[in-house]
DNA sequence: GTTCTTACA
DNA sequence: TGTAAGTA
C-alpha cells in the first residue's frame, strides 16, 4: 500500500512493546514459540515488519480470549494446512490480516514514531 | 541508551 | 513472566 511494505522488517521492539503494550519478554517469547518471525539487522537485534505487529495483537486477542500459546498455534496450523489443501485461495487463507487493520495500524504506527 | 542471551525465582 | 548479569 502506502511507503511501508506490510513485510518489511523495519521496527525496533521498543515500538513494537509501545504499539502492542506486550512486554519485550512476551514479544520474544511469542517469537520463540513460532508464532512470529521478525527479521535481525546488522547488530542482532530483531526487526518488526506490520504483520509483525499485527500477528503481536491478534495473539494478544486470542489470549485476552482465554487461549494459551498450544491453542494459538493450532489456530494458525489449521490456516497452514487449509493453504496446503487448496493451493489456488494461498493468497485468500493468508495469514496475513486485512488491508483495513492494516491501514489503521500503519496510522498508529506513524504517530508512535513521528509524532502526532 | 537499547537490545540480546541465558538463567533463576 | 519478571528480572539480573554481561554483551554487542
Amino acid at each position: 500500500m502506502d511507503e511501508i511494505k506490510r513485510n518489511e522488517a523495519l521496527f525496533p521492539i521498543s515500538v513494537v512493546k509501545e504499539i502492542t503494550n506486550l512486554t519485550a519478554r512476551q514479544i520474544r517469547y511469542y517469537e520463540e514459540q513460532g508464532l512470529i518471525n521478525p527479521g535481525r539487522n546488522k547488530g542482532n537485534h530483531r526487526v518488526y515488519s506490520l504483520n509483525d505487529i499485527a500477528r503481536c495483537l491478534e495473539i494478544k486477542r486470542y489470549i485476552d480470549q482465554g487461549l494459551n500459546i498450544a491453542g494459538i498455534k493450532a489456530v494458525y496450523d489449521s490456516k497452514v494446512q487449509e493453504k496446503n489443501i487448496i493451493p489456488n485461495h494461498m493468497e485468500k487463507l493468508k495469514i496475513d490480516l486485512s488491508d483495513l487493520e492494516l491501514r489503521e495500524l500503519l496510522v498508529k504506527v506513524k504517530k508512535k514514531i513521528y509524532g502526532s
